[in-house]
DNA sequence: CAGAATCCTTTCTGATACTG
DNA sequence: CAGTATCAGAAAGGATTCTG
């Protein structure tokens, strides 16, 4: 997932499959996420937004995305720098996507929450 | 994601993220969605149609998603051996989401092909 | 058939330092 | 500010062999 391989396969891959090789891995999904919360963002401002993510993970993963036309980068020539990200049409197009996970992820945290009270297991705030 | 990490973080966790405990890493999303497609299916039938997948990750993904009651598994006490896998109520919940996921991939397998039809890059079949 | 075990490779992390 | 470089160690994933 370094931004060397080829996406062909032409005919017969499957969609999922080939969604995955667009945005599988670890960071890419939470990246296209908050910048679909928050718009336009600035590297240092993508960066306190995802918990636990590194310089290098960040870097790598926002050059994948862009690579496959997902974000967009723009530099500005000042000093000092600033490179601003955002979303392209094609990841626009994700968003019904993630909003659904989202939403399912929000339901299955209230799940797993109420088994938690009720075992007793982590009442934790 | 070896099946031993817990899943708190109460309340301030991000949905996104949660989502991508459960079904993150690289096999998750494609088990569910070929068990999404088939209905029940056998160890082995899961294993010809998830092409790549070695039987020591097909074998620790299904267990994470049984441990996160996202499948089901029906072991018949036989000889030979019988396995099933389906998905379970919470794990149908997804299916929206895999839904749009696959609408998605598809959508962006025709921008690409349309790209290298121009670039005249591949034209296989 | 449905895995478990073992060993090995790749990816990711964490810390720290450096650059234009 | 927005990265890049390096390197040790951990974790995830892969390949192969073995078993009830």
């Amino acid at each position: 997932m370094s931004g060397k391989e080829q996406l062909s396969e032409g005919i017969n891959a499957c969609p999922v499959t080939y969604a995955l090789k667009l945005i599988g891995g670890k960071w890419k999904i939470p990246i296209l996420w908050v910048l679909s919360q928050n718009g336009t963002m600035r590297y240092n401002e993508l960066k306190r937004r995802i918990s636990g993510i590194t310089n290098m993970m960040l870097t790598q993963s926002l050059k994948d995305l862009e690579a496959n036309g997902l974000i967009k980068r723009v530099q500005y020539m000042e000093i000092p720098p600033r490179v601003e990200y955002s979303l392209t049409d094609a990841g626009m197009s994700l968003l019904p996507a993630l909003a659904e996970l989202a939403r399912w992820g929000t339901e299955q945290m209230k799940q797993y929450n109420n088994k938690c009270d009720i075992a007793g297991g982590n009442t934790s705030q």
